[in-house]
DNA sequence: GTCTATATAGCGATAGAC
DNA sequence: GTCTATCGCTATATAGAC
């Protein structure tokens, strides 16, 4: 676990780009091998199979988010404006594990979809303290959804951001921050 | 146009079935064709290729979105309110054409993408007179994307609801209201 | 640990009978 | 307008050399 094989890695990360930028239909073993530079057998070695390529991302995004939770739960600006703040797309490892098991829940991968909910949960979880009461709760989650949604969209082909960026997003963090503490 | 062949309805549908309870993966004409109750030949008479069905589902989706947005224009409620309670999941033609559409964006279709955008794009357009300044349009467009989100998750399996329902639903729609206008 | 070569199956699409 | 039969391609996965 400590130093694990870099062409791996190198692969997990061409089959999350595959799937971020051209979905799930395209990121076929071939094309995925290609972007890491590999063999489809070599690719093969390390990932048994395409579901073992898909596990794999789940388990990426479970770690990162466990690191996220940590972060959030000591913000100096508070848990809220952090979350919010962090659901604008900025291309970190956490956006892209998140976009790729959202592509592969809805190409019908049902350990995705659960493993969203999941995350989901914790985040709630995790905000419940910062905020008035469940209606609150559900305001911010649901900005948050709504945040990484346009950025699912809008990876999809090369689309520019629809969702208030810089001083568009600091009013609105304002604005939620007064309506839910 | 006034009276389309009902086989075709029927492959639509289906198609439409196949892509929000199984996924894009899962939606070949092979699966189409028996769920529509017709050969993989009869249904090819009606839709020449692939694209041409994910083309009829978006067609779908822009008559449907007129409609609504006809509606959210005169609704006694409100837009805001209007525009909120028929963003949870009701099974609708619309809700399952959008979910459809969101389907065939995540799976790479630049077309699907471009539509959902278009959508996004009358929506905010009609609901901007009903609110107070561009921050808070985002703030109900986004909370509306976060419902839709969690439609789209949880209709890939069979999960239930994680989004506020009835009541808990009425008190969100009444905190932002109190919050946009 | 990485490669090439190949087996196997499923998919989209065509052809032509009825 | 709907069917059956089939073609050609591509995808996942395996086998075995190096």
């Amino acid at each position: 676990m400590a130093r694990p094989p870099l062409a791996r890695e190198r692969v997990l990360d061409a089959y999350e780009s595959m799937l971020i930028a051209e979905g799930e239909r395209a990121a076929t073993l071939d094309a995925v091998a290609r972007i890491a530079g590999v063999s489809k057998g070599g690719l093969l070695y390390h990932f048994a199979s395409k579901d073992d390529l898909a596990a794999a991302i789940l388990r990426r995004l479970d770690a990162l988010v466990e690191e996220d939770i940590e972060r959030m739960s000591h913000a100096a600006e508070g848990r809220v404006a952090y979350y919010m703040r962090t659901s604008v797309m900025e291309d970190d490892a956490l956006d892209r594990a998140l976009i790729a098991a959202s592509r592969l829940a809805q190409a019908g991968h049902p350990d995705a979809a659960e493993a969203l909910r999941r995350v989901r949960a914790q985040w709630a979880e995790t905000l419940r303290p910062a905020v008035r009461d469940e209606t609150a709760l559900q305001l911010v989650m649901l900005i948050s959804d709504g945040l990484y949604y346009n950025n699912i969209l809008d990876s999809a082909d090369g689309a520019g951001p629809t969702t208030p960026k810089d001083g568009a997003l600091a009013e609105l963090i304002e604005l939620v921050e007064r309506t839910v503490s």
